[in-house]
DNA sequence: TCACTATACGAACGATCGTGCGTAAAATAA
DNA sequence: TTATTTTACGCACGATCGTTCGTATAGTGA
């Protein structure tokens, strides 16, 4: 039986109050944007109490993107467990991806296209934790389509990589495009593409109706 | 008849100098991380001549914004201009665009992916020569694929707009993939999908062979 | 000739950056 | 109790940031 430390959850409850703020911050600044002295006024704490909670500045940034990480998980993956593996769950993620965009679930827009297009030139720790954190949800959108394929909810020649790789593509440039100019015109653009391809690659066109019809 | 000033050839050349570094520089560490001092080092001028050539940072970066936007259409615009209007025409930017990203015309690739995803939360004229020069290219390619339309090379109820729009997303997430994989991979999954969408929408399968069976 | 402009540099400014040190308080462990 | 660990802060350090000022040089016009 391991006892509680409360010094340890006083800690992990700054922890929890700096990195809501950190994510939000870096939606917007960056990773590398992210300076600990604003950071600590955001989060009312002073700047030498952020570096003690975190130590450097890297271990700050990789814990922002755990931190983001997590909140991607419980906002997009988690609500599509619910659905059945096979179609109906690839709808589901796609529908709560676009409403993980739309809603600003980072005020800046998606967390880790941000942070990719940041540091997708520049090696180290940060990139490899970030690289990690899209795999992983690359991974999980492409096993789920080749789960469609087994189940014959899909083709059996559509392939789950590339299928995948249009709907992240999709999902990703509706999200820039309507970070930029203010508009939801581009998730309903990549509504209308997702659903064609799916429709394409043999899905039922019952099952694509939370998807197609969805007003954003 | 103007007669041409020395002192402003000079300078003028002594700005393309700085701007190529800045280009370079900027589609690594990005538009803010880009600093006065490290740019002056790569161009090996002084920090107060950046100073004196563009003076604010921020009459820089439109600057570098301007430089980059001149590069991609050097790269990507004027080589498809020898192809007649249409699908041929289409297919030439596509091609030139995956090799614009591919061969790394700017080292950190693409140029606008990394200034979007930095700037499209932070209002402001840079912002806004972003956003003036993404829509530019954007335009161009939904009107080339207006007059393929109007040309009888893809079908009448294609819509330019979301063909267009799906085709950045594709070409704009390979960028993503590749520079942050180092493989090529990422493009060949971008062709496949475009040439299938192309085909879809009525395009000839002779006319999409450049496309199709380029190795990168 | 002389005044003016554009380029270019060195030096220095105040501001902010990430980080380290010393100290204090709270919680745990001896 | 005493010793140790964790959190948290104030303070200051060296480094770098964008910018400004003064000065020098070269080229343009009157």
């Amino acid at each position: 039986m391991t006892q509680i430390d409360g010094r340890r959850v006083r800690g992990d409850a700054s922890r929890r109050l700096v990195l809501a703020n950190a994510v939000d911050l870096a939606s917007i600044e960056g990773l590398d944007g992210l300076s600990i002295g604003r950071l600590a006024t955001a989060a009312q704490v002073s700047k030498s109490g952020v570096a003690t909670l975190f130590g450097t500045k890297e271990r700050l940034q990789l814990a922002t993107v755990e931190a983001a990480a997590q909140r991607f998980r419980e906002t997009v993956l988690e609500p599509a467990r619910v659905e059945p593996r096979g179609i109906r769950r690839i709808v589901a993620l796609l529908d709560a991806w676009i409403a993980y965009s739309r809603d600003r679930v980072f005020p800046g827009g998606c967390f880790f296209n941000a942070a990719v297009s940041e540091f997708d030139a520049k090696p180290g720790p940060v990139r490899d934790a970030i690289a990690e954190a899209i795999e992983s949800w690359n991974g999980y959108l492409r096993v789920s389509v080749g789960y469609a394929v087994e189940l014959g909810e899909l083709a059996a020649d559509a392939d789950p990589a590339l299928l995948a790789f249009e709907c992240t593509a999709l999902l990703d440039y509706a999200n820039s495009r309507s970070v930029m100019t203010g508009s939801n015109e581009p998730y309903r653009l990549a509504r209308r593409a997702m659903v064609s391809r799916l429709l394409a690659a043999g899905a039922d066109v019952e099952v694509l109706r939370p998807l197609a019809e969805h007003v954003d």
